[in-house]
DNA sequence: ACAGAAGTATAGCGATCGTTGTACTTTCCC
DNA sequence: GGGAAAGTACAACGATCGCTATACTTCTGT
């Protein structure tokens, strides 16, 4: 039994169909991604994909819920630091976010795949709403540790700004919303005693 | 010779597939809207679709054009009125974004053809970018004009809460997103003295 | 009234989409 | 070393995509 695929031995290739979704999805857009370019990059036969995944709207559901469980955003990950205060960890998020404005940087794999869903496959809008919902509340908390007034507050106003950056990054790819929403967050964020 | 569309006469097919296209391109997206369903909506034939755009790539570029020079955005009609002092004017910005958070609502139609045309549409992104440019440009010379000390400043950071508000509402519909930023962007704007 | 432009209906093109079928080879565990 | 699981190669399905062709019908300006 493999501990890291759940499937029992062979080569991976679901972890290789996971990681080119995870690559393709985000760089060249869901309904751009066809299932002949996926498996082309995963190095992986059309009907192995198939027996990993009974469809690509299961693989696209896979895809949001790897980047939520096992590779978390570099954002969030700043939030789990033992080794900073509160305050500094939520300043660290916005400083994180300002340093990864390298290129390329296509806005929030999240909020992408909630666009590209519109209509349809509503269930990929609720997993958003749900990746949405948690990070803005671990900014909360974080607030409330740091023992600020209206941690709620801060937390909504946080997690507004860093989606702001990340949005602007989608069509005007320079650090500057990014660089902007760092200093805008370390002032409300030192602001709040 | 019909002043509203350039065309001669007829009864105006162009308007109603434009029409189609703003309605049908934001709420369903531009890749899960066929022709088919365009031309339908638009009650126009086939043929006089490609009558009138010589591809969907064309009509995409065309509704863009249509939202940034005949429909501005709720937010930007505000920016021009002379009824109000320029503090109020900004202000008023985020106040029609608080009202118009009736569903349904979901983001940016400039952005999500950003989202949407990932790779490929080049031309897309650019027309997005020189969008969002012109917009935090009004927004900083609406803050000049009310006398604020570092417009420009100003400018990007209040274009940085309306785009976090506008893309939280893609996959939230709540109005939490554009009442916070209405609050906060009140906070900015009155604070710069 | 009539020429010409504008619009309609419908069928079908080639390409690509997601998906499945058939037949075969490799890898791993006991 | 044998058997099951996992993976491969490749052809092809039906559906849908953007787009074009053919043939006909309004509507409008002079």
């Amino acid at each position: 039994m493999n501990a890291t695929t759940g499937t029992r031995g062979g080569r991976g290739a679901r972890e290789r169909i996971l990681a080119a979704a995870a690559e393709l999805f985000y760089a060249d857009g869901i309904h751009a991604t066809g299932i002949a370019r996926l498996t082309d990059v995963a190095h992986v036969s059309t009907r192995t994909f198939y027996q990993h995944f009974p469809s690509k709207n299961a693989l696209v559901a896979a895809y949001l819920e790897r980047f939520d469980a096992e590779t978390p955003m570099p954002a969030e990950q700043e939030l789990t630091r033992t080794d900073l205060a509160p305050r500094e960890r939520l300043i660290q998020v916005f400083a994180t976010l300002k340093t990864r404005g390298r290129r390329p940087v296509r806005g929030c794999p999240f909020h992408n795949a909630a666009v590209e869903a519109a209509g349809e496959m509503s269930e990929i809008a609720e997993t958003v709403a749900r990746h949405k919902d948690a990070f803005r509340q671990r900014l909360a908390d974080t607030a409330a540790e740091a023992g600020i007034a209206d941690a709620e507050l801060l937390g909504r106003r946080l997690a507004l700004l860093y989606e702001g950056a990340t949005a602007l990054s989608t069509s005007r790819n320079d650090g500057q919303a990014a660089a902007d929403a760092y200093d805008l967050a370390k002032e409300l964020i030192e602001g709040g005693r």
